[in-house]
RNA sequence: GUGCCUAUAGCUUAAUGGUAAAGCUCCGCUCUGUGGCAGCGGCUAUACGGGUUCAAUUCCCGUUAGGCACCCCA
């Protein structure tokens, strides 16, 4: 019934080569997206004076079993191990708060100025089950302010920061929520009041795993029943430690002051172990994908000093970049592009051919970037090819242009066309090239 | 991890219990002297395994993969 080759070709692409579950190619035609928003992060990093740092995709399992906890979901049940030679257990990061905060410690940095900003952008790996805008591997950048103090201003530029991001990416329908969860004095009360609010009520399953793990899970279930048990449970807001409520009340102060709009939200909870006081999430509302949170953050007083620093507060956050693709895509936001060849040299004849190499050259290094097609010959699917491209100008080198020394510049918006001496080419293009610019 | 849905060419889609059609793309030619077009020709598919059947791409089961929801999260 079917050939021999055929089922041999099924067997090796279709089944074991392919890529990993949940993790993708970027392929070239996905590359614009990624540069239009890493272009943005870089600009705005550059504005508000953070400094990149990057650190290893790997790190030791303990970074995170200690900073961001195991009983959360991420360590627990959602880190990908890699088996040192040496026995090292070390895992794919899956976050990179941690690593950053880790970077801190061990070089000292809070030694050269008190206070630092850094951004990065990398990859975090999550073994869970892929999702739209949810992938095992997956791209972030993010932005941190360790050290200094806790003023709550920085709470706010963070949160500027991701502002200013989605709205340069045009994202619309923008919802930001902000919480405070408390800080080491107030969250074990609050945890306390709500266990005995919950002790005796019926809960869903899941629930009754949350009131186990993080009694301020229960107040985000969407469980018909669970939600009206919420509406009479106590609200941390109203129990907050006098610190925290003014810190708080800062935050919203500087944001009102930036004329950020923000909904308070005392369901936001955020799930790894090592956020205090501010937690904040964007979310889009209506129209466009809803691929759960967007750019979201907080403050992490207690990170540094848990890994073995010292009490350092620290406020950052982190955007994930194929969400912000997901949202952009299903918003309408304009393709970006990538950015067309001006200059297309074609031949005519073998001769020509060999001497466009040289032209080429001298076109580059003059800072022209200028493609062709050497490996056709009809200078009419050049002239096509050109075109599909969006090429400006197209250069025309032939027998006759050999023997004249000469080159024809055809410009193929206005279709007009004229023979220039070789020795200006460079100089005609240039002037071409300007001409469209201004 | 739990639940639901899906699987036909590179892409998008059609059809059928009797092995498949089209558009776009791609490749070649017309075409080594002028582009968006056209003409002609070409490559490539029923995810995998099993069952029912004279016959399965079609019906059933399993696997795998993908999607979506929950959970959780960027």
């Amino acid at each position: 019934m079917k050939n021999k080759k055929s089922e041999k070709k099924k067997e090796n692409i279709k089944d074991g080569l392919r890529a990993p579950k949940g993790m993708h190619d970027i392929l070239p035609s996905e590359w614009p997206w990624y540069e239009k928003i890493y272009s943005v992060v870089n600009e705005l990093a550059d504005f508000y004076n953070f400094s990149r740092i990057e650190t290893p995709i790997l790190e030791r399992a303990e970074l995170f079993e200690r900073g961001v906890g195991t009983d959360t979901d991420i360590v627990g049940k959602e880190m990908y191990f890699v088996k040192g030679r040496n026995g090292d257990k070390l895992v794919l990061r899956p976050e990179m708060t941690a690593p950053v905060a880790r970077a801190y410690i061990e070089h000292h940095l809070g030694r050269s100025a008190s206070l630092q900003k850094f951004f990065y952008k990398g990859s975090a790996f999550r073994h869970e089950r892929p999702q739209l805008g949810r992938f095992r591997q997956f791209n972030q950048a993010g932005f941190e302010v360790i050290g200094g103090s806790n003023d709550p201003i920085y709470d706010a530029e963070v949160i500027l920061i991701f502002q200013r991001l989605l709205e340069k990416l045009k994202i619309k329908n923008i919802v930001l929520k902000v919480n405070s969860i408390g800080c080491k004095v107030c969250r074990p009360i609050y945890k306390k009041q709500l266990l005995s609010y919950y002790k005796d009520k019926k809960l869903c399953p899941d629930c009754q795993k949350r009131i186990k793990i993080n009694p301020l899970r229960l107040l985000d279930c969407k469980n018909e029943n669970c939600v009206k048990l919420k509406a009479s449970a106590p609200n941390f807001l109203d129990k907050l430690c006098a610190a925290c409520t003014s810190h708080l009340k800062g935050v919203f102060e500087y944001l009102d002051e930036l004329k950020i709009p923000y909904m308070v939200d005392n369901a936001l909870v955020r799930g790894l172990d090592y956020y205090s006081r501010t937690v904040f999430e964007f979310f889009t509302e209506g129209a466009g994908a809803d691929v759960g949170a967007l750019p979201a953050g907080g403050r992490y007083d207690y990170l540094i000093e848990m890994l073995g620093g010292r009490m350092t507060p620290a406020v950052g956050g982190a955007a994930g970049i194929e969400r912000l693709i997901a949202v952009m895509k299903a918003q309408d936001v304009e393709q970006p592009r990538r950015s067309a060849k001006k200059v297309f040299v074609m031949h005519v004849g073998e001769m020509a051919k060999k001497k466009s190499l040289n032209i080429l050259e001298k076109l580059r290094s003059a800072g022209i970037s200028a493609t062709e097609a050497l490996g056709r010959d009809s200078l009419k699917s050049q002239m096509r090819l050109a075109d599909r491209e969006g090429v400006k100008l197209a250069l025309i080198f032939g027998q006759k242009e050999i023997f004249e020394n000469s080159i024809i510049v055809r410009d193929l918006e206005t279709h007009l066309q004229e023979s220039v001496p070789m020795d200006t080419i460079v100089e005609e293009v240039k002037k071409r090239l300007a001409r469209k610019n201004k």
